[in-house]
DNA sequence: TTGCAAGCGGAACTTCGTTTCCGTTATCGT
DNA sequence: ACGATAACGGAAACGAAGTTCCGCTTGCAA
């Protein structure tokens, strides 16, 4: 019933042009990268552009989506995967604060939730999950300081996204030392 | 030297009525703040706000500037103040995100220091001296973990406006717990 | 092979915010 | 009081970015 009539074949393979193009210009320019950009380093016109994504938010929360939802695959991952529940966290952490070194449109999006807060939300409830369950395993195991909630979590990750994108223009900062400082925050005293 | 000869008593009024017209707008409305409505606020035609700063950057970096110099000298302040080192750290943060919680402006202008940067560069030696005083204090007095660096600092504090900022649009985040939990980082073990 | 709907390209248009310009108005020294 | 001139107001020009539109091309079914 989803499966939205077959796309003719250049329009899907074009579709697919656009989505890495503007994964690529998203991951220099950050969110001001532009359509017309886009559309010439996918090697087609903007109309295209738009035929597949009526606006540039849509073409955006395309991508934020897709990021989101790897990211919980891999908060998942963690999440059940064996060793310290400390050295997980901190290891998701470092994995999240990796990508949005490397890409400036994930690392703006995750600083700065405000818009795509609806985007995130069908993502984020797996999310929520998965560090839930790091979190409780940390305290039973004594590593993780007893008040602490998801919420705290998510605002080290915004904060670590941020660090990450302004590395860009202050190389003294710098995401691995803030993720060494502000998460021994959360350790269990 | 610098006494750029008298100006005109209405030019004068004019600018400080644009300055705080400014500030106004850019709290509430953020780095987006529109120069016609600023000037409508100050009651002056937009072309006045030209004379007196000629582009908006000039407008925004003078505002900045303004700020940047108050908070040098509550660093300052609190520096020299008496008190447990670390409790003075931590009052000096929090006036920060007092004041970046109800500036979206100045808030923005902390968090992504980007544009800012040779802006800041003036206060930000004192910033830097009062800071690296409360650091040295504390670690003297056993309470900042020895490894601590004015960076640290700064990454906290931009963390911190980020998060103050966010607050308007993310009702789960609390710059106030933010602090209690990113801090603790920073403190000896 | 042929018909035609789906898809394409990209120039042109819209929007919206910044900046300029110039006729008018207010200040200040004489 | 008066004239020179500094400053003002705000309509209009400009510029940058997103979006639309339409004539042309291409894939696919018959």
């Amino acid at each position: 019933m989803s499966a939205t009539k077959p796309m003719r074949a250049d329009a899907l393979r074009n579709r697919e042009k656009v989505l890495e193009a503007a994964r690529a210009a998203f991951a220099t320019e950050g969110q001001d990268a532009q359509m017309p950009d886009i559309a010439k380093r996918a090697g087609v016109g903007v109309g295209t552009v738009y035929r597949h994504f009526p606006t540039k938010e849509a073409l955006v929360e395309a991508l934020v989506r897709d990021h989101f939802s790897r990211i919980a695959d891999i908060a998942e991952a963690v999440a059940a995967a064996e060793g310290e529940p400390w050295d997980r966290l901190v290891m998701l952490a470092e994995i999240c604060g990796e990508r949005c070194a490397s890409d400036r449109g994930l690392a703006a999006a995750v600083a700065g939730s405000r818009e795509m807060l609806g985007v995130i939300a069908g993502q984020e409830s797996r999310l929520r999950a998965a560090t839930t369950r790091l979190l409780d395993d940390g305290r039973a195991a004594g590593q993780v300081r007893a008040d602490a909630t998801v919420e705290d979590v998510s605002m080290l990750m915004c904060s670590l996204a941020n660090i990450a994108d302004m590395e860009n223009s202050r190389p003294d900062f710098s995401w691995r030392r803030y993720l060494e400082v502000a998460f021994d925050g959360m350790r269990a005293r």
